[in-house]
DNA sequence: TTAAAATTTTAGATTTGTCTAAAAATATTT
DNA sequence: AAATATTTTTAGACAAATCTAAAATTTTAA
């Protein structure tokens, strides 16, 4: 059962916006894709009868169980190129996109498992995001520690180590709070401290003590 | 002008049909991509318009510069990926070709770059084939075919001509792979079968089909 | 609770690449 | 050179994926 590139499009597309919204409505999917609402109509009675999708007309829809595994199947060739083109062939981690969007669609299981191999069967993909494994299996890890996330990635602070008001005020006094954007710009292996960037643009120097109790959301970003 | 897939592999099998053919026929296009003669039509239609092929109804047609310079670019994606999936990836040479077709038409000429300098500029796949380099400019090789080889001199095997499984696991079988020494013993005019010696000393017999497919360069040292 | 607004679906058309069947052109053979 | 065979092209149809415009349905708001 191998599925068209347009098919897979959508399937990756759905099984994202479904995380976030639950239900999820024609409009965001057309929007997503920048597609018109009576394309994605047409796809909608496509996955419905290859029994990838629960749904009924003007109620909605998501993937069921088939559907889930297929995007995720998609999802882990993305990361996985996406890994091999900035790890391997040394693309800035921005630069990636587009190709990953080509290789994803390229139809080989031994392909992807050498790959997977190749790489060291990594767990997270260049901008942080998990990598499903070949059973569909993904890290769940909405939480990072400021010293484990990635560089150069904006995050979202949504938890605090450590509530003492020693902590809670210098985190005050550089205007970081649960909600600030953050990313991380370089980390030093010598002292382990790392500069750290707000939204603002205020550049700041967190020691590595302080970011040990910053705990990070990534963004939903599409990637 | 980017070209869709359908398009790149008219264009490549033109390519190829008319360095041996030169004039290139409707029929013959048709039985190599195992298509319709009518649909070989309707694609030279287009490749006319996109000004690719010289072609005049019932005449025949070919590739003119642009197309030939198309079809370099192809065979240099394929090729390049073949390599990295048997030198990178660990792929027997006898399992690459599907995937490689699949791969060639990935659009992005940084990731094609990229990927030829990771290989290290390679000069030829691992079926002995030569790679074009990105200004269309390939490697010529002295080969000679098998049959056409002199008796008692050791050759090394650098180029399989038919990329069909079937005969890449007969060569496997037969322990011949790019890179064996081997040399003709005898030649029966009867049949056109030949007698052939691996460096190993393991005699094989192979029928003409299967040596006419087999290219030999001769090695300076061999005598 | 109707009227207006927004969303979703249907209807009909278009493009790409394919097919079969039939017609046209070329090649071969008697 | 005419009859036959082969090759190539045209004609018409189809599936996939998209579009616009209009109709159907649901949601929002007066």
């Amino acid at each position: 059962m191998p599925f068209t590139a347009a098919e897979e499009n959508y399937i990756k597309t759905i099984f994202q916006l479904q995380i976030i919204e639950g239900m999820v409505s024609t409009n965001s999917v057309a929007s997503t894709l920048e597609t018109s609402a009576a394309s994605v109509t047409d796809m909608l009675k496509k996955l419905k009868l290859k029994k990838l999708l629960v749904y009924e007309k003007y109620k909605g829809f998501k993937l069921n169980n088939e559907g889930k595994r297929a995007a995720l199947s998609i999802i882990r060739k993305h990361r996985l190129w996406e890994t091999f083109l900035v790890n391997i062939l040394h693309f800035k981690w921005d630069e990636v996109h587009e190709v990953a969007e080509q290789l994803e669609h390229i139809q080989s299981n031994q392909l992807i498992d050498h790959l997977d191999h190749f790489l060291g069967n990594p767990q997270f993909d260049p901008h942080g995001d998990p990598i499903p494994d070949a059973a569909g299996k993904m890290p769940i890890m909405t939480q990072i520690n400021l010293t484990k996330f990635p560089l150069h990635i904006v995050g979202e602070v949504c938890s605090v180590g450590s509530q003492s008001s020693d902590m809670l005020s210098l985190l005050s006094h550089k205007h970081i709070e649960i909600g600030s954007k953050i990313s991380v710009e370089q980390f030093f292996a010598f002292d382990e401290s790392i500069d750290v960037k707000i939204n603002n643009s205020i550049m700041v120097n967190i020691s590595a003590k302080l970011a040990q109790h910053l705990y990070v959301k990534k963004l939903n970003y599409a990637s």
